[in-house]
DNA sequence: CTCTCGAAAAATGTATACAATATCAAAAAT
DNA sequence: ATTTTTGATATTGTATACATTTTTCGAGAG
């Protein structure tokens, strides 16, 4: 719901966010460390307030906590929360296929097209990056979501997927399963790329199925 | 995602977060409205700190807005808005409905018959308070999300639902269908009572229809 | 009269000082 | 030895001062 397109300055909360979240969904915070604010400040150095302001959209996002009115610690990622946010996912990643038959362009195929491309790239080289590659899973599912038009669809997605590539990172289910993953997401943009919409709802939805699967190992 | 289980000591951060929160979805904020630092630190008689991360929360959560580096104001909620939600909205409550199949207890039962009750109580007084009704309709929905035991997806039903209830008070629909809408809750619990979740599934998809309906007209 | 430019005013972003609370460790009591 | 108390320390919540940006609005050019 909240509108990334208006472009502000950037600014040190901002910045510290950025920062602070990329630690986060790329494991160098795990989950249990304490989000100290003058630790942080030195670290970025600013002051506390930006870093509160950093804190705080963290943990409304769901990557951070605060129990009772203690520090700030990196949440937890369990299976459950996969689990439950997969359930979701199934229902919504399908409602975007369904609404991309009325919305989707010859632009909008490109765009998925070349990301996916990009993807299968990642992919291929031998000592393949799998942070890299999280980031392209990210990319192509949020631009599904984005291209479908629909707002709070996007921002639904967007938290959906920040969480699961921090579960991703951590359980290394990416480094075991990302090549299959890519040939799932080949077969979907194909099947929206020759118009067959119903084909590509149910192959995402057993996408995300064979996600929920190889997430339960 | 964010976990309102973990109480935390009232802050003049919530507090302010709270009241205006509330004038937003009550209406005594509209839409364009400048959400300026000083006067609401004048008006409630903080300073500007806690001020500033009620109004941050506000913008992340969907009810404030702020381009460039501007002043916050009060987000626009248009039709557009609604129906998208709805749209997402389709496909949440009904896989509310599957997942209580298994969830549901007596005690949830017994929940949701009463706050169907007091709802009902509610729209059966002549000159209805329909800002209360809505605060109830709120309680509903969010209480089925509740009870799935699905922490994202009741996250997420709280995002929509304050949202549509912004709308309904300045749309003024739920004057309109409050009714109407009232006995469409009491068929779902219904049917959940009674254990029939196929039922309960097309009773809330046709709900969530029929309000898409009313907010077009 | 309209438009542009720029300085003054207002508002937001940031830093820091102070207050309240939580944390932790050492001493006292059992 | 274990538990409790208590005070020192660290950390967060709040207020405020300062820096930077945005807005306002009038003077002057065209």
């Amino acid at each position: 719901m909240q509108d990334d397109s208006k472009k502000k300055r950037e600014t040190l909360s901002e910045a510290a966010y950025q920062a602070i979240k990329r630690d986060i969904t790329q494991g160098k915070l795990r989950p249990g460390d304490v989000l100290g604010e003058e630790r942080l400040c030195e670290e970025l150095a600013v002051s506390r307030t930006p870093i509160r302001a950093a804190l705080q959209r963290l943990v409304y996002e769901g990557l951070a906590q605060t129990d009772d009115n203690k520090s700030v610690r990196v949440l937890q990622v369990t299976q459950e929360d996969i689990v439950q946010i997969t359930q979701v996912r199934r229902e919504l990643e399908t409602l975007a296929v369904r609404l991309l038959k009325d919305k989707l362009t010859p632009e909008g195929i490109r765009r998925l097209r070349h990301l996916c491309d990009e993807e299968k790239r990642l992919a291929a080289v031998e000592t393949a990056d799998y942070l890299a590659l999280i980031d392209r899973d990210y990319d192509l599912h949020v631009a599904l979501a984005e291209l479908t038009g629909n707002q709070f669809l996007l921002d639904t997605m967007k938290r959906m997927k920040t969480k699961s590539s921090q579960f991703l990172v951590l359980s290394g289910t990416m480094k075991k399963y990302g090549i299959t993953g890519v040939g799932e997401h080949e077969e979907i943009i194909g099947f929206l790329e020759s118009g067959q919409y119903d084909y590509a709802e149910v192959a995402i939805r057993n996408h995300i199925n064979a996600i929920c699967d190889r997430i339960l190992e």
